[in-house]
RNA sequence: GGUCCGGUGGCAGAGUGGCUAUGCGGAGGACUGCAAAUCCUUAUACGUCGGUUCGAUUCCGGCCCGGACCUCCA
């Protein structure tokens, strides 16, 4: 089957070639962990993970390294502010983003390497940098010199003399070049720092990308991913840094970015305070909802991220759910539906995957036989699970609450379900519906089969 | 100013040079003690002005609107 992609270096979609096909290697940008991940970080790690099973899915063997950005300006802003120690900071978000993400449904990484364990690389390769004249060492910083290299520029199709006219903030004197920018930059004693050949001081942002896609994904691999925003400067400079520093390698085949995320039909800011993150989703909705509803679009398109997305998502699910409810059928290994699997070929189109998806959902629904049904629900499971999607208990899925919501507990309802059939058997239909109401009220559903009334939670 | 992306039915959102996805919501029907769920049926669409074409929502150009990036925000 052959996979197509959109490539950001040629801005078209094209056919995906790896550079190894027993071994296909990405690279995706991690979270900066300073404070809880919001949904515009929850995009790229979703996107990149239905990437990630899908490749598991075409070629024998995936390697899939998203970094932790640890050392940062934010972060020790933060702790300026806060007085909380550095590490504390970053310890207590990564494990916050694990936990988020793990909501998310999102495999873990095959390795998820930390900045602060790769400074010592870092080093290395901002010294070859230097040996290799793209690099230069002044005042306590060492800066790339993008004059230095002729294709700075060609995957953000920025101009230096375009970068350097646009600029927003003033340049730097020990800068030889306005478009220059730093590899390596002096820390006071209160700030993290590592010693170096250059003083006491910390690395730039974008050496850090650099320095652990090298290590571990060697000089060449396949596919390089994250947000559209990172296109320019992030990508750009780390693009600058790992072909100066390995001329005769490839770096990236490929690079792969997501669409920027709107929050309720305006633009996200920070400003504004208009973001919502993970954590404070996941008290309201369940995590797979937030999945469908980021899986539902497009990756490459812009996307207008609401609660009322969110609620229809919700119902969505409660669809697949219920059809799943009741059948008891194994999950058992085996193939996708290549109605489900080709739409992704063809550079993730996530939305008409799902339409398969319902397609297949309607099939379910529409066999009686029981060898057919567990045939038909096998069917869709192995095809959701492409796209981490129908992967929970479908009893779980419909007991699960928002945090701290009121209402009746699981017992509480039984035991009313209970009476409800008593006086339902004894055609006493007044107290039946009485209850119903009653459960209803407390945002409980029940649905009589015939054999048994099962609830779930609206 | 430069670079780039988008504007599809009430909403979300694919896709295609002619056969007009899919979902949510709405309407009607079947089923049900009543419901719920499910199934069936159904309505409503491609920003705007031109061009190319036998034919354009789909290709080309202008315009309008929205958004992103331009030195550290996914």
């Amino acid at each position: 089957m052959i996979l197509r992609i959109h490539d950001t270096y040629q801005r078209t979609k094209v056919e995906f070639v790896p550079h190894d096909a027993t071994h296909v290697q990405f690279y995706v940008c991690g979270p900066t962990v300073y404070d809880y991940a919001h949904i515009g970080n929850a995009r790229p790690i979703v996107v990149f993970d239905v990437l990630f099973r899908l490749l598991q899915r075409l070629y024998p063997k995936v390697t899939y390294v998203r970094n932790i950005t640890d050392i940062d300006d934010k972060i020790n802003a933060r702790s300026a502010e806060t007085g909380e120690p550095i590490s504390e900071i970053t310890a207590r978000t990564t494990a916050q983003f694990h936990e988020d993400i793990v909501a998310l449904n999102a495999l873990p990484p095959t390795v998820e390497p930390r900045a602060t364990d790769h400074v010592a690389e870092m080093i290395v390769m901002i010294e070859d940098l230097i040996a290799k004249g793209h690099a230069y060492a002044a005042d306590g910083h060492v800066l790339f010199n993008v004059p230095s290299w002729d294709e700075y520029g060609r995957l953000s199709r920025h101009s230096r003399d375009e970068l350097v006219a646009g600029a927003r903030v003033d340049v730097a004197p020990y800068k030889k070049d306005a478009a220059d920018f730093v590899l390596w930059k002096p820390s006071t004693k209160n700030l993290p720092g590592w010693d170096s050949p250059w003083g006491w001081g910390r690395p730039g942002w974008h050496i850090e990308c650099s320095a652990m896609a090298s290590k571990y994904l060697g000089d060449v691999f396949d596919i390089h991913g994250g947000g559209q925003d990172l296109i320019f400067p992030h990508h750009e400079n780390e693009i600058a840094q790992c072909l100066c520093d390995k001329p005769s390698e490839g770096f990236s085949k490929y690079w792969m970015h997501n669409g920027y995320l709107m929050s309720e039909g305006e633009k996200m800011s920070k400003s504004l305070g208009n973001f919502y993150t993970i954590n404070e989703l996941l008290r309201e909705y369940p995590g797979e909802a937030v999945r469908l509803l980021l899986l539902k679009t497009h990756y490459r398109q812009p996307l207008d991220f609401t609660k009322s997305g969110l609620d229809e998502a919700k119902r969505e699910l409660d669809r697949f759910y219920g059809a799943l409810r009741g059948l008891n059928v194994p999950r058992v290994e085996g193939d996708p539906a290549d109605a489900v699997v080709e739409p992704l070929t063809d550079d993730l189109n996530t939305p008409l995957a799902l339409s398969a998806l319902h397609a297949s959902l309607r099939d379910l629904n529409n066999v009686a036989d029981p060898d057919a049904q567990s045939v038909a629900a096998q069917s869709l499971m192995r095809s959701a699970s492409v796209l981490g999607l129908i992967e929970q208990d479908p009893e779980d899925w419909f007991r699960w609450r928002p945090a701290n919501a009121g209402g009746l507990d699981d017992d509480a309802i039984e035991d009313l379900v209970r009476q409800r059939t008593g006086a339902r058997s004894a055609k006493d239909f007044a107290t039946s519906d009485r209850i119903r109401d009653e459960l209803a009220e407390a945002g409980v559903v029940l649905e009589d089969k015939p054999d048994g009334t099962i609830w779930r939670r609206g």
